[in-house]
DNA sequence: TGTACATCAGTGAACGCGCGTTCACTGATGTAC
DNA sequence: TGTACATCAGTGAACGCGCGTTCACTGATGTAC
């Protein structure tokens, strides 16, 4: 996990000195691994079940400097939300369509909710949470139901009107959450890569 | 909320007698207020944003009295999931499946997850839940794969393998799913509109 | 049918614990001259 | 370039709070005779 020797921490060494005061740059690149290590664990368990404790241990402090760098959790919620699409974007605009439906209904992405899909790992959740991680989803999905909607109409021009196209991309992203969502719930490895390979069935020429 | 009357709670006035040890019956009646009471509030606020008190509370009593009844938390999780789903499929068994995915993925059913479908509302945290949850959700998701698999295939007899209407039953929840999870997450009421519509029109004839 | 006693559903106080947040403090960093 | 001082990133103790769970207690219910 911890690969990283930053400089801020020192080691526990007896007649090692303290450093306090990281530089900006430092505190700069806390900042980056505190929402990296939110992202991913609350991918993994979801926002309750991840403390600002576990957060910033993970990033390598003590809990009490969270607070110089964000307003509240809910804050880092919205942050860790919008890093967690925005690198699932950046993913899937560098493949064709049936490359990212094979990869996201793969074992790899079920097995590893921290690095994957943060609409299948906290999907439910948002519903619940404060406005901004709400709003920052709202406008990372609807950027990628554009993206997917343009990339399929070159591909068959004329095959529909505009918003044809637009229904497809929304039907196909609920396709794969929802598989995902599933086989990430079911306690049956077998129904599990079931749920998998159905939707994977469903989704390429569909 | 509270529209029964039950002799087990007692009225506060001063000249009440108290009203102690109820008899089986009404522990019975008690302990399935706390059920349904736990199924619509997790359904509502997640495991995790709702406690005993609060479902206690909602079943007319107080929270000491909740182990009697069960376990644990997670005990109860398992008996609140199973409920919802059940009801869920009653549902569902009772009307064909284009009136069924119309009514899914209707505003009323999105704006009540309390009395809606348990995979859309707590889907991503039954991941992270104990074995009891998950294994009841598990059993319910496959027998309604089932039932569905099998309502579809008198109506298009020798249209595919058996293995083929099990697909697309898969898929067709899957889509359900994602469908409502999205439309609840997302805070622009036009969006969460047009997903509904979008996972309605790809799924009736598809 | 009546009486004596055990059972146990529900109450409300209490427990320990972990959480989000605050705060006094430290001392290197950054700045003003 | 050097010096004096203000800033502020990070520490670790402390806070109040709500949670899941336990427990002594109450008194009607249920049972044995």
């Amino acid at each position: 996990m911890m690969d990283v020797i930053h400089s801020v921490k020192h080691h526990r060494g007896a007649s090692e000195e303290r450093i306090m005061r990281a530089s900006r740059e430092q505190a700069a690149e806390s900042r980056e691994r505190i929402v990296a290590a939110a992202s991913r664990l609350f991918r993994e368990r979801g926002f309750d079940g991840v403390g600002i404790d576990a957060i910033m241990q993970e990033a390598g402090m003590t809990h009490g400097g969270f607070y110089r760098h964000f307003a509240s959790k809910e804050g880092l919620a919205a942050e860790a939300v919008a890093r967690g699409m925005d690198a699932a974007a950046e993913r899937a605009a560098a493949m064709p369509l049936d490359k990212y439906v094979a990869a996201y209904l793969s074992r790899a992405h079920r097995d590893d909710p921290g690095g994957g899909c943060v609409y299948a790992a906290l999907g439910c959740d948002i519903a619940r949470e404060g406005p901004a991680p709400r709003h920052a989803m709202t406008e990372r999905l609807r950027a990628q139901i554009e993206r997917l909607a343009a990339q399929a109409s070159p591909a068959a021009p004329g095959a529909g009107p505009r918003g044809a196209h637009r229904k497809r991309a929304i039907a196909t992203i609920a396709t794969l959450v929802g598989a995902l969502t599933l086989a990430r719930a079911v306690d049956d490895a077998a129904l599990s890569d079931e749920i998998l390979a159905a939707a994977r069935a469903a989704l390429p020429p569909a």
